[in-house]
DNA sequence: CGATTTTGACCGGCGC
DNA sequence: GCGCCGGTCAAAATCG
């Protein structure tokens, strides 16, 4: 049944399966910061439970078995596209929002964007219209960028994943007011993976991280997962966050506009999960393009729960439970920020990036 | 002291 | 060929 899904894509951009392997018909990155302007498709599952799709959770996996970062792979290994092997239940499907979206890029014509959840975008290749600069096959994410970083125009809080990145550099990009940071793997030394990670010219509320290349090595362990990307947010907030001594976080709050919206998301939706993936508003600004809107507490917590290794079975039941709790106070959520030991991670509930030091 | 970030310089691709 | 621009290098600074 997953089949009705991939259809709906297929029809809309043909070969998914060559798109979704990041053939690197991609040009130059900076197109990556062109967030979607025209949305030729949306598709979401029926609400209606008598007409949802008993979609199989491999679905998602399969599809995104070819794209290897860490970010993805941990969603999917913990059920954020849905486990190996057991089944979501259709309620919980029918509320991911899953939009395809098809962007013009400057000198490869165009390329679909395929949203997951809501949160996490994923650029997809589509036509390699004029060459491109190298021929590096790239992957482009798409994730809601911490709230922080737009105070703080010249740095970014770049969401650490589970490999350890050390930026090399730093360029400002002609036509962007944010600049490009350029990272690559420390893991292993040799390793050639690099990412690059700028905040969207079109939606500074999302960052458009560009993975290069492929590590040459498994993936870090716990401890070594541990290791943040970034150091330099931690270090210059350490000064003004308290933190403990071998790990820090930039916690930060939900804007209280984003609750707002959710909350006005929220009543159309049929259960806590629904809300929990599906927050993508979509308006049209003054030049008639579309815009979408994230909304990435959620986004968040997912990952936070990928970490703690969650049962596939009990996700999305746990998500639920997590969704009650971002609406609390936040001093429970202070609390419970305390007794996580996973908070050193940096993915709470709310906006926090832990940036831990190798040792 | 080692790891990482910062930042200006350098290099190469690309368009004109 | 020239200039623009993106990507990388590398030395200095910073941090734990």
């Amino acid at each position: 049944m997953c089949d009705y899904f991939w259809k709906r894509l297929e029809k809309s951009q043909g070969d998914l399966t060559d798109i979704f392997q990041g053939s690197g018909a991609l040009a130059g990155s900076a197109l990556a910061a062109d967030i979607p302007t025209t949305i030729t498709d949306t598709w979401q599952p029926s609400p209606d439970p008598a007409t949802a799709l008993p979609l199989q959770n491999n679905c998602f996996l399969d599809n995104f078995a070819n794209i290897k970062d860490p970010m993805l792979h941990e969603l999917a290994g913990t059920g954020f596209f849905g486990s190996s092997e057991k089944t979501v239940p259709s309620n919980n499907l029918s509320s991911m929002a899953i939009t395809v979206i098809r962007q013009p890029l400057p000198l490869v014509g165009l390329a679909d964007t395929m949203k997951v959840g809501g949160d996490v975008a994923i650029s997809l290749p589509q036509t390699p219209a004029v060459k491109r600069r190298k021929n590096q096959a790239r992957k482009v994410v798409c994730i809601p960028a911490p709230a922080v970083a737009s105070n703080k125009p010249g740095g970014e809080v770049v969401p650490s994943d589970l490999w350890a990145w050390r930026k090399y550099g730093q360029k400002p990009i002609k036509g962007s007011p944010y600049p490009r940071g350029y990272y690559r793997c420390s893991s292993s030394k040799g390793c050639s993976a690099r990412k690059q990670v700028e905040r969207s010219r079109t939606d500074p509320n999302m960052l458009v991280i560009t993975y290069t290349s492929d590590h040459n090595h498994p993936w870090p362990t716990q401890r070594n997962a541990l290791a943040g990307s970034t150091r330099s947010q931690s270090s210059k907030n350490n000064n003004t966050n308290a933190s403990s001594s071998k790990s820090s976080s930039i916690n930060q709050k939900l804007p209280s506009e984003s609750i707002t919206i959710r909350e006005e998301e929220e009543e159309a939706k049929e259960s806590p999960i629904s809300s929990s993936f599906s927050f993508v508003r979509e308006r049209k600004d003054l030049e008639n393009s579309t815009v979408v809107e994230h909304l990435h507490h959620d986004f968040n917590q997912v990952f936070h729960k990928s970490l703690k290794e969650l049962e596939p079975d009990d996700f999305f039941a746990d998500l639920a439970v997590l969704d009650a709790d971002s609406m609390s106070l936040d001093e429970e959520k202070n609390d419970k920020k305390t007794m996580d030991p996973f908070n050193m991670f940096g993915w709470d509930g709310g906006y926090s990036f832990g940036v831990t030091k190798r040792g």
